[in-house]
DNA sequence: AGGATAAAAGCAACGCTGTTGCAAAAAATA
DNA sequence: TATTTTTTGCAACAGCGTTGCTTTTATCCT
């Protein structure tokens, strides 16, 4: 299991380090979203944080892991598909963020759906976040 | 003009004060939304960092705006229509970022679609937040 | 209108988040 | 293993948002 997170690292071009291991664990473990001051605190203060700021800008260059919009101007992040490829993320999925446990999960099999605009306005991206009660808080 | 924003706060239950008057007036003169930021550079530094904020904390309780989430951890507000009550904001609009001029509008006429979710996930919120090239700049 | 009371503004200080430059340490390469 | 390249850790900094407290301003009442 190990030597998959290795895999994953060398397959998008990085160097393989304790601190990008142990992150990307983290998020593998992980069935929701992470931000930045879980990592730090799940990585035990082993890291310093300014490894963990740029371990996961890498990370989102490379497209392993994507950014997650909230209300409460705190960027969440979770793991990519495979379909994801560096600079081109494809995770057109809805994001849930759930007001009990305040977890947020990616909804993979759930597509955004289509929006009709006014004339004048061209979509590039759409970002769907639904609030509710997630499956193991209902 | 200057009554109309007048009756609105004392119609919100709040004092008339110059800094609620002049942030009140910034929203109705702008179409898009603002950031804080951009709230304290055209207040013209007449008003403290600390008042802006309260002001905008006292706007969002009293229904007379709203936040859009973003993805660049920069909360934005915009005005409210009429049916926003205390507490209770019925914003069911698209929101729409411009990859050009970088500003943020409500496309009120553009109601969020329904999502059909996996069992066991509840849906009482949902936020669509469309990123492409507006009207002024295609 | 003027004085009492309640609310908001301003000020200082603080904590948290995220960034940058640089030296030391670790990983890749050969 | 030695060399080069990348990454880490440290120190320092800027910006955002918050809190406590005092002063000022708005509202209310007679």
């Amino acid at each position: 299991m190990n030597s998959d997170i290795k895999e994953l690292l060398k397959k998008s071009q990085l160097s393989v380090t304790a601190s990008r291991e142990k992150i990307l664990q983290l998020f593998l473990e992980q069935e929701g979203a992470l931000a930045h001051g879980d990592i730090e605190k799940k990585a035990g203060e082993k890291f310093d944080r300014v490894t963990v700021y740029r371990t996961l800008q890498t990370f989102v260059e490379k497209g392993i892991i994507h950014t997650i919009p909230t209300s409460d101007n705190s960027i969440r992040y979770a793991l990519c598909k495979d379909d994801c490829a560096s600079g081109h993320h494809h995770d057109h999925h809805v994001h849930f963020v759930c007001n009990e446990c305040n977890n947020t999960f990616c909804l993979d099999d759930v597509v955004t759906p289509t929006i009709k605009l006014p004339s004048g306005y061209s979509q590039e991206h759409i970002e769907v976040v639904v609030k509710g009660v997630c499956k193991h808080c209902s």
